[in-house]
DNA sequence: ATTAATATTTAGACAAATCTAAATATTTGT
DNA sequence: ACAAATATTTAGATTTGTCTAAATATTAAT
């Protein structure tokens, strides 16, 4: 497989919301950043290689074989980002760019072996599953801080109300984007939660928790 | 610079013999393994670009920038291999392919913090050294043990005598190519060696020493 | 100093990945 | 159901990196 047949094949996956649906050539061309043309020409490229299934005019989804190249390149992405951010201090939003290019590098004993240094992670730093060596993994969904069971971890991966008072907030609070937090009591009276980042338990308002976007695999 | 361009700059770096020499276009073709017609071309890009001096029929040197190119592969590509072995524990002999792809990865951040990470290594699993940040390296050279001064340090590289009893000897002496070997001492009377290797001190003849090639950094 | 051998370049072709412009199919709105 | 809007494909061109075969230059040998 070459570089941009990957990038393609995990295009088709990621529109596809993991399910495998049928995508649209002009849905890949924007993913891509091509035109709707170079897309019909790949299309037909990875139909022939027996990784996707394109009929012409009617969309385009992958086939096992293909799936199972989405989730070795998924799953060498999300490692690489993992290793950036805990192995070299980069931060949640630098590892992105980096991590699509070394998701290419071919060779399954460095993608196991950097599975193991990192301790067999099960989500990269936006919060989003690690499939395993096999393509198993959990699917991840998006939720309100204050709509999950007590008990619940997952990454803060966004905010609803971005005005500044909210942000001084959680920066005073030091709680920020790619943190892990753990809902460990939710006060009946109040909806108010208490909760752990980095560490660190605190108590916020129902209302902070209604703004917090928590992103967590079951 | 693309990856090809990359690799056929290296390859005239080090067909140069970091003396930045004028090498020839079939050794470059034979290096590359591709065909002279190919390498041709190539040259003709790569002077335009300003990376190389290409004179029909004359041959090719790079130019000072090209050279600053070559060695921020080079220092890429020999961080890699330390980090390989370092940290994923691969072997002497594994690392060099997957290095091959890993030094075209394109991060200033990421080769700089790698470099962190590793402790800033002086020298790769081979024995080469590792260009710093600025383009500075030390040059290395290939000499039997027992022809170095005591107090030097430098990584095994190869034998001379490749006999069974040998290779046993080294085998049980718990000494592999990749090692680290630091002459302790040398005793006047029949030239025999003390040396460090993996931390343990150990006694050899002169016969041995006369058959192991360390790679030194001076 | 020619000739033979070797090295190098040129010419022309090809596959991959992209683009623009034109043609065709599908979907939407009335 | 038809026209208009939108989506998609086709045709033809371009760039990059490669190749083979033929032409030309350099070097080595007699
Ligand atoms: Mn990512
Ligand atoms: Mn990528
Ligand atoms: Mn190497
Ligand atoms: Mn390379």
């Amino acid at each position: 497989m070459t570089l941009s047949e990957e990038d393609y094949i995990k295009a088709i996956y990621h529109l596809g919301k993991g399910e495998n649906n049928i995508v649209s050539t002009n849905e890949v061309a924007e993913q891509m950043k091509t035109k709707p043309s170079s897309v019909t020409d790949m299309m037909k490229k990875l139909s022939e290689k027996g990784v996707a299934n394109y009929r012409k005019y009617k969309g385009v989804c992958l086939t096992e074989h293909g799936l199972k190249v989405a989730l070795t390149l998924v799953r060498k992405h999300r490692l690489w980002e993992v290793f950036l951010v805990e192995k070299l201090n980069f931060a949640w939003d630098e590892v992105h760019e980096v991590a699509e290019q070394l998701e290419h590098i071919k060779s399954e004993k460095l993608t196991d072996s950097l599975d193991k240094l990192l301790g067999f992670p099960q989500v990269d730093p936006h919060g989003d599953p690690i499939p395993s060596k096999n393509g198993e993994f959990k699917k991840a969904v998006k939720k309100l801080l204050n709509e999950v069971p007590v008990g619940t971890s997952g990454t803060c991966v966004g905010v609803k109300d971005s005005s500044a008072p909210f942000l001084k907030f959680l920066d005073k609070n030091r709680i920020a984007l790619g943190d892990t937090i753990l809902v460990l009591e939710k006060e009946e009276f109040d909806g108010s939660l208490h909760i752990q980042v980095k560490g660190k338990d605190i108590r916020i308002s129902d209302q902070i928790a209604a703004n917090l976007y928590l992103k967590i695999t079951e």
